[in-house]
DNA sequence: AAAATAAGTGTTACTATTACACTTAATAAT
DNA sequence: ATTATTAAGTGTAATAGTAACACTTATTTT
């Protein structure tokens, strides 16, 4: 009997690196955050935040470990979207890279972390080339954000805890890129019936104000179950 | 000026494999082929079909040469679904693994590759338990097909060229594990204009016999569009 | 006091989904 | 030849969901 304990030495072994694609929401625009990649290859292009795997994590920790070190951020909303792994995906070697799609409350990303790290929000209609397949990343998570969003609402996890109406409205709008109907979206919000009406209003938009909901998180799961 | 070729040796580089989570319809029933593992560790246990990557080809072609390999069959559907990296998921060694969901119509499985390969079909509804997070990926693949065809008509993937009504009404039974009316079924298919009716019927499951349809590849993706 | 402006509100038409029961074509049994 | 049997095939009415559409209200500025 065979008393070794297996291992799969024989295999090949890759490097593998976490994408994040991180959207956020900012002046009616669905926005992305990059950066100027500042290793080489590549280096001084725009790119998605990333960094490599390693031994003692898990690949949503490493994509964690990634969002907080370059936003600050914890607790976002981030899912896998896909691996990529072509061969000749990376010109400096054969890299495995597994992409994930996180949003972000854009007003809780602090300008430190933008000057540290060279990051940038971009509006998704005027994204920069950005390096090897990182543009074919975003494409894909933003068809996955619509698809979802038309069945989850995750709408929320990109505004401030307290927002009006009109604000989710726009970011709908945003996310598909097409003009809603204000009693028609109001209407179906609020069949979901996960919103409460504060006693507050935004004025900052128009004279007569804006009443102020935040997000039922709780009937909202148990919608889910 | 650096002129070094730039590399990431310093990062861990891992073993990637690819697994393959196999659809079927047989005899009115979802199934799942899956195999026993002819290598350790988990040697002889019930295992999805995988398969280490290699050095010159990308995540998809892995994907495809397993699936050829153990199958026999091409240009069949297959997606990614996620992929896995916990570091205690494999018991021999951190071995990050892409899932991958197929459809393959069960017919032209042939029984020389079950023979070779102690592969079975097995119904969903009695799975048994596989090794790892294998029965965690199947559970994720199932939800996925059940998401995927309500919005696309990839049932027809999984049946023969040529299909009856009551067969295709039987397959989206077994996915959905839920009872469908025939008219509903039939208007809302149709609707869809995606079905050529042949000037055959199959005669095996009925006196009056049922007409034989194909689905029009052609039409559909014009839809998509 | 009047003008300006975004927020807020209901109804009707249309489309899609669900529920439901009888007829038909073919074979098998007599 | 006639009858029985069986799954395939068919239409309509009720309901729910989606889409289209215009005026009133609250508040600030002039």
């Amino acid at each position: 009997m065979n008393t070794t304990k297996p291992s799969y030495s024989e295999h090949p072994r890759f490097h593998v690196a976490v994408d994040c694609i991180i959207f956020g929401f900012d002046m009616g625009e669905l926005k992305l955050l990059i950066h100027k990649r500042n290793f080489e290859p590549e280096k001084g292009r725009w790119s998605l935040f990333g960094g490599f795997l390693t031994e003692d994590e898990s690949l949503e920790a490493a994509a964690y470990r990634i969002l907080k070190e370059l936003t600050g951020l914890e607790k976002v909303y981030m899912k896998e979207l896909q691996t990529y792994g072509d061969i000749e995906r990376d010109p400096a070697g054969r890299v495995i890279s597994v992409a994930y799609y996180a949003l972000i409350p854009a007003h809780r990303y602090s300008e430190e972390y933008s000057k540290q790290y060279g990051a940038t929000w971009v509006s998704l209609k005027k994204l920069p080339t950005l390096i090897m397949d990182h543009n074919e990343m975003v494409e894909k998570g933003l068809r996955r954000l619509r698809r979802r969003a038309s069945v989850e609402p995750i709408g929320f996890e990109l505004l401030p805890k307290k927002f009006t109406i009109p604000q989710l409205q726009s970011l709908y709008e945003a996310i598909y890129q097409s003009h809603l109907d204000k009693r028609n979206f109001r209407k179906k919000i609020f069949s979901l019936n996960v919103l409460i009406k504060l006693n507050e209003k935004d004025k900052s938009t128009s004279r007569k104000g804006a009443f102020l909901y935040k997000f039922d998180k709780r009937k909202y799961d148990r919608l889910r179950v």
